[in-house]
DNA sequence: TCGCTTTAGTTGTCGCTTCAACTAAAGCGT
DNA sequence: ACGCTTTAGTTGAAGCGACAACTAAAGCGA
């Protein structure tokens, strides 16, 4: 294991990013849980749900789609379902299965904390990068998720298959 | 509070970006967990402290280079005191402050952790991309601290004065 | 149809982070 | 010298996420 070293640009690029997954989750959920009662995992999980066929989806869909394990979303619908924004079904094709259904509180949630969460993102995301700077994102986000999702398990649906 | 929806290339972005800051830490911890017995950012905190003058800061230094809050960083700094790594001394010029100094035992870990950690680094961000886009991931991420840390709390120290 | 392996999901425990409350010293105005 | 405010840091409680262990159903080979 030689050590090979990182170079001014490598550092400077890395302490960002670092910087970066630090800071960027607080300011999410420091946002949302002040408006919302949401923190922004809570929030996107919602969110997926509101947009999937019936808003519903299966745990593992659910997981994969969220970036998040099934461990941690179990817990968190779990949470979701015990104040109603969320109903799990038994799945009928296949009794291992759970359905996370987005109620109809849910939908009234993630409806009312959308436009105040997108507000934020533009005030503290997208507004700071040239529309240049966005797709340069898009590009690097690609190449990034590629080795930290290698399998694709998480991002496969919108990331291009390599 | 009209939603300004994001559009397309915005989204991709945004999604990216997302799911980067949810699966990095995981990346991090789990080498750094397995082969050096440290998180990501107890890591960080070490690392930070051994290019200190007399690898010695005080805690609010610290907290800022370190993207954490002084509450987070008492708590780690506390456990590491108890594993011997660090050593909390109270500063003879401020008695409210308290210096936080890496012992031989935190500088032999931090070093011993250093190779395989770059190689992990590397391996999962930063050989992905090309010399290009670690100039444009330098560019975009100053864009984004400049709102994530407006104030500067945090990282003023390696990004450029606005 | 029997048993083995894989898949789906849940649960309990533990460790870390956050939030609120707190102590104590420094700075500062008068 | 006296309070008032700010700064530095710690602490305890509560909540979330990771890991390991678990249940149960599905898939599958012989």
């Amino acid at each position: 294991m030689e050590p090979n070293w990182l170079d001014e640009s490598e550092m400077a690029a890395w302490l960002r990013l670092v910087a970066i997954t630090e800071l960027l989750p607080g300011v999410l959920d420091t946002q949302l849980r002040r408006d919302a009662g949401l923190t922004h995992f809570e929030y996107f999980v919602l969110a997926v749900l509101s947009e999937a066929p019936d808003r519903m989806l299966r745990m593992t869909a659910l997981a994969q789609r969220t970036n998040a394990t099934l461990t941690r979303l179990s817990h968190v619908v779990r949470r979701l379902e015990e104040r109603s924004l969320v109903k799990r079904l038994p799945c009928p094709e296949d009794a291992r299965a759970t359905n996370a259904h987005l109620s109809d509180d849910g939908w009234a949630t993630v409806v009312g904390a959308a436009p105040g969460h997108v507000s934020n993102v533009r005030a503290n995301v997208l507004d700071a990068l040239s529309v240049r700077q966005v797709r340069q994102l898009v590009e690097i986000g690609d190449a990034l998720l590629s080795r930290l999702d290698a399998q694709g398990k998480m991002t496969a649906l919108y990331r291009p298959g390599e």
